[in-house]
DNA sequence: GGCATCATGATTGCATGCACTATTGGTCAT
DNA sequence: ATGACCAATAGTGCATGCAATCATGATGCC
């Protein structure tokens, strides 16, 4: 289906011994953020792996992975499509999200290292030189961002976390904010920057808490026109006028 | 390996169209938090599938979801073993739980329908007249009133994360913590309830950090002696005595 | 024309087979 | 006796094949 020759096979994936279940993770995680793939959009596994270069045993391994962290939906003999989260599933993983990156900021305040800090600043820098840019990248940094507080308290286990409800709320974002909603948090980004640095960890944990909760209210409140993507709801005001109309509306994306 | 005739296949998993790795990881995290299966155990794929009565493909994917939850080692071409977790991991794992299970009594607080308060009470009953019995029901039921608080909120994504560090906890008491050492938190489950019933969210949130404070406390900071299950320093002591002892320890466990 | 029924293709569920890697016990040289 | 080297084995990594199940378009009936 996606353009391979028949000799060569599509060695997207080749390398050495790495982790391709791993690979293709990273990759639907990062279209899903980027909002390339968007709720409800199918990942048959052949076409998964065919696509990566190898057969479906991996990709459906990849697909049990990202279904155990709530990015895809897995129901028995179905294709596998991107998750479609309810609004109340988004507000509860924004609470979850909000009491972890305490957590993150809370260990982090007073304890950053110089590099740690230029590291930092370079990434809200990209972040603030990406703003003229595509929205996909905005939103993939500003969730990296996250990720990478996360990582710098060497805490695995709520590293982890914050991945999972990061990209977790990277898809909720897709789900109901409109487009070029979720900007304009860089700034916000750089005052937590310096809140850790100057060691105030009450003051960051603050920032932080409101910082997710203006996103989450940009994300969540904006729009109640398309708060929910449930194909009922989206059609009900086009049932309305549909009396005269024969356009046949097509239910499959491709 | 595990007594299984040639000719009758080993039909534990038989059923119908049901979740077979599912299945698996059930059994594998109730071993885990019944402290049957031990930080280290192995758990080769062929030895799984054989004694559930499904193909190393099934093992396989189940393994990869416990790998996912943390409860098992993962590592490239190596028998996944249960994982053996750190004193730092552990700790930070007691920090995650407290914070979501904040969220869990705070979303419950004065909400409990009169059936859950029955249901809560009768698990805390069963809690009561397992004292006498195994420690291994003792761990799993208290595990289990954490989880059905969790339920009890009908987010789905609270109560998964709610579900995995509470098994993740398991395995740390399993990890560092002696025998019967983690007894005697039946009453204050019951003063959990009681909080959530006459709504006082803040004292139930108050009671849910003390008592898992406590929990970790009992688990963590008790037993120096055995803080660490590394190798090397399990047989430091050992090796002064070494000397004239023909002893050979053997490395695997079976 | 509208609706139920059925047949065909598409897709997953799962087991098995082969190749590759790590481990383990043995062997040999020192 | 001790240490390095090597062969046999156990175990994983992955692809493929077959059966089962679902989706969709075609057909016939009303």
């Amino acid at each position: 289906m996606a353009g391979s020759t028949a000799t060569g096979k599509t060695r997207t994936l080749g390398g050495a011994g790495e982790d391709k279940a791993g690979t293709i993770c990273r990759a639907i995680r990062r279209a899903i953020v980027e909002r390339a793939l968007r709720p409800g959009d199918r990942l048959p596994e052949d076409a998964l792996g065919e696509r990566f270069g190898v057969s479906r045993t991996i990709a459906r391994h990849a697909l049990g992975q990202l279904g155990s962290e709530g990015l895809v939906d897995l129901r028995r003999n179905r294709i596998a499509v991107v998750a479609t989260p309810s609004m109340e599933e988004a507000r509860d993983t924004f609470d979850i999200r909000i009491e972890l990156e305490r957590l993150v900021v809370k260990a982090l305040a007073g304890r950053l290292e110089p590099d740690q800090i230029a590291q930092l600043r370079a990434h809200v820098e990209a972040e603030q030189a990406a703003r003229g840019g595509s929205e996909a990248t905005s939103i993939r940094l500003a969730t990296e961002f996250h990720v990478l507080l996360a990582e710098m308290t060497g805490k695995s286990i709520l590293t982890r976390y914050v991945n999972e409800v990061s990209y977790r709320c990277g898809l909720m974002l897709s789900a109901f904010s409109r487009p070029h909603s979720s900007e304009c948090a860089v700034s916000e980004h750089s005052e937590i920057i310096d809140a850790l640095i100057a060691g105030d960890s009450e003051n960051a944990m603050r920032l932080m808490s409101t910082h997710l909760e203006d996103v989450a209210e940009r994300a969540l409140l904006v729009a109640p026109e398309a708060r929910s993507r449930d194909l009922m709801d989206i059609l009900a005001p086009y049932a309305e006028e549909a009396a005269g109309s024969p356009a046949r509306p097509r239910r499959t994306k491709r």
